[in-house]
DNA sequence: AAGTGGTCTAGACCACCTT
DNA sequence: AGGTGGTCTAGACCACTTG
């Protein structure tokens, strides 16, 4: 006798999946309720529960007690990105990293920076410009703000020889990050120390963590020309 | 007497990433056994388990059979996006939407299409350039190709009335789908369709589709200036 | 008020990986 | 070979939310 091997939640979750692709469970539709689905493939609720989980996760259906399970009518593509430390970004790409301070200051926090931290009024922190090589090539200019009230031990940083960027990663633990993307012409300035063309496309990030709710650091990161952000797969 | 409510995995979650953030468990270590901090905090093996899962996909942790579970070394921010139908992300802003069809032909794929759909051989495919507004102002430039061995049926939607985006979304379903970003000047085609000047620095969608391993469809989004994506909060 | 998803438990077995 | 995470079950109770 062939006995069905058992079924895994991976294998209800597919099923669903296939199920609302084919649109037998089309958008909008409401989905059995959990047990019934239980029921019908022979397994316990706990699994399905958890197929439904990931379906949710995906952004394939949205589930509510009572309400039950429905397939978004508009659905979302969505998409995970990793953001790696900039030296292990360069390294996999088999390149040789390298890394340059260019500035090092006190100054008082621009209304640009005091919206990104959520601050109302401005505060002195310590801006850090500096420039991450790939093979001797400008790979990311990063222009870079530290709180030092919540992180004191930056001043102490010989930043010349240590990466603001990998020691607050190692030493500074945070609690919450924004991340957001975007596009700029690169001003003189960024131009210069990418060594590009005045005006060129860069690639931005911007990444602000906190911890608790007092500000650790914000950093705008521009990519020289070509750089590309790849979602991660799976 | 004070019986403390029972323990959930968010909170033994949020405990475990307490100690990671204060340095208790350290970049590096190994964590106990799922059944030892079962047992610390007098829960369910299965509560722990739940709660490791969650911080595992976070990217704080890395889960190995036999290996254990281990704080990472070097940690990734990890940041989720979600890319919505172009109408619902303008509409979502307050602002009317509208559309307009630029072009539809079929072409042969040029060697940046078939890459991006991992094509080695060139094919005919529908290729349409649309503009979404946002209040009447241009707000992204879409220029797509669409499989027409997948998806006939794009050649008799009126794709002067109905949006390419929408009707591919709603009619056909994908089971894979790869998400890029990058950087790029205006040319001086889309700087006229996006009212822009030529050169300005554009935030570039690049969104490929397959349904098993059939290519469905690819399109280049490119967003006005002042455009910017944020990562989901949570 | 009642229906549905969310979670917890206890125990069992499985599958992968390191040693 | 053995240790560890991964999963399944069956049952129970809880919590949200809709009708």
């Amino acid at each position: 006798m062939s006995e069905p091997t058992r079924l895994s939640w991976t294998d209800v979750r597919d099923q669903i999946r296939a199920r609302i692709l084919s649109r037998t469970y089309a958008p909008g539709d409401r989905l059995p309720r959990d047990e019934d689905i239980a029921q019908e493939f022979g397994c316990a609720r706990t699994t399905v529960h958890r197929a439904m989980q990931d379906l949710a996760q995906m952004g394939l259906v949205e589930r509510k007690r009572k309400g039950g399970t429905h397939v978004l009518s508009d659905p979302v593509t969505r998409a995970t990105f990793d953001i790696p430390i900039t030296r292990c970004e360069v390294e996999q790409r088999g390149a040789k990293y390298d890394y340059q301070l260019i500035s090092r200051a006190l100054e008082q926090t621009p209304t640009g920076v005091m919206a990104r931290f959520g601050l109302h009024t401005p505060r002195e922190m310590l801006r850090v410009k500096a420039l991450h090589l790939a093979d001797n090539r400008p790979y990311v200019f990063e222009d870079r703000w530290v709180d030092t009230q919540s992180t004191p031990e930056i001043l102490d940083v010989d930043l010349t020889r240590e990466n603001a960027n990998e020691w607050l990663v190692h030493n500074k633990p945070f609690s919450r990050v924004d991340v957001r993307f975007s596009a700029m012409n690169a001003t003189a300035d960024n131009a210069h120390h990418l060594d590009t063309p005045e005006g060129s496309a860069l690639f931005v990030i911007e990444r602000t963590t906190w911890i608790g709710s007092a500000p650790i650091t914000t950093v705008q990161s521009l990519a020289a020309p070509g750089y590309q952000l790849a979602a991660n797969t799976g």
